[in-house]
DNA sequence: TAGATAATACCTATCAGTAGGTATTGATTT
DNA sequence: AAATCAATACCTACTGATAGGTATTATCTA
């Protein structure tokens, strides 16, 4: 992952670059004034910009990543002063992924580089296998899925056999299979689980040849 | 501005409310469980939530944020402590305002709340009170808010009866002006519709004088 | 003080779902 | 060819929920 440091206190920088390469970053900076933060930035086009609101030269970083964002998509976390007040709620217009109050601890910027490049990638992150529940669920056969998505919807026995063309005695038999497989001692709390784990989706079954 | 805290460690909650009506805020709270804070939230509809990621009790702070903001506008600064990690990206999928790995000093937590609170105010596209089945959930009295609470548990009217110490007769009353007020045909509907608003939890009403 | 509402409780009838079977068909697997 | 399973269908008995009443008590409000 490609860090750019936008810090025009030498100091500062150097420490940033010190803890993060040790992280095992690859860190470009710093850039002290705003044309060279556009230098680096089209050199490396980096993943993720640590930034300082006030830095020397008439643009500040706030100017910086507005002006990248137009044409740019990066991750941004601000670094500010106590003072800097004035210039927040402009920062923050930026949609920044976080922001660091100085004095920060080495824990709060590493925790907050780490959450700011993982926002994009979600979806593979949870723990889906785990839950008995939800293995149950994988294992149902696509009809009683069909069926369980219309029951979580709302619909009765009745209407469900209407809607397949089949006997309400089969949607039962499959209700009651759901049940047992599942584990559920009654509908609500089937619902309940199919709702809070995003099942409530419709299925294309069949009709695929 | 009005803040709710929501955090089950006594002492940092206190210390909390102690910095923040210094600092000229309405504060209330600390709601140390997932259900306190949806209580004190539709009494108070605070400006902000203080959330600690990690509460007691089966829901984190995560899940109330994220079921007060299907329906409700307010700021979100999240605390958490270090070791939290693997809550942090689930965190930032409610798009809070800030996040404040603990330890924070006082100055970064009265910036963060200054600045969340700068923050404009999105256009108000949100859906609040358009819907009338909201409307209706929310002008039901406690009591049926409770007894539907439980409902969308699982619980039946039996179950319900022995645990609030009422006739079954009176559950079923309830639930049958619960249906009427709500305008369902049937219990699936009306839980689905909870559960989609995050109104699923409990409240423990009266007791209060 | 009269009227409204919340919370309580009961009755009857009916409907929807659950629990326990059995059984046939067709497809897949061994 | 035999075994397995998904999908279909039916039966009985039972439990839980819904729809339609009525009614008492306490509190709040105009």
């Amino acid at each position: 992952m490609k860090i750019l440091i936008v810090e025009d206190e030498q100091i500062v920088a150097q420490n940033l670059i010190d803890l993060l390469t040790a992280n095992g970053y690859e860190v470009y900076g710093p850039a002290d004034r705003h044309d060279r933060g556009l230098d680096l930035f089209s050199k490396h086009h980096p993943d993720l910009i640590l930034c300082d609101v006030k830095i020397k030269g008439s643009l500040s970083g706030i100017d910086l990543i507005r002006h990248l964002k137009q044409h740019n998509q990066f991750k941004t976390i601000f670094l500010t002063a106590y003072g800097d007040e004035s210039l927040l709620a402009e920062a923050w217009k930026t949609q920044p992924e976080a922001f660091l109050l100085k004095p920060y601890s080495e824990k709060q910027l590493l925790v907050s580089i780490k959450m700011a490049l993982e926002v994009k990638n979600l979806p593979s992150t949870s723990n889906a296998d785990d839950d008995p529940k939800i293995r149950a669920y994988q294992e149902l056969s696509l009809r009683e899925k069909e069926i369980l998505s219309l029951v979580s919807k709302g619909h009765t026995s009745k209407e469900i056999s209407e809607e397949l063309f089949i006997s309400i005695h089969t949607v039962d038999t499959h209700r009651k299979k759901i049940l047992a497989k599942m584990g559920f001692q009654s509908l609500i709390h089937l619902i309940i689980f199919v709702l809070k784990n995003g099942f409530d989706s419709s299925y294309e079954i069949k009709n695929a040849f």
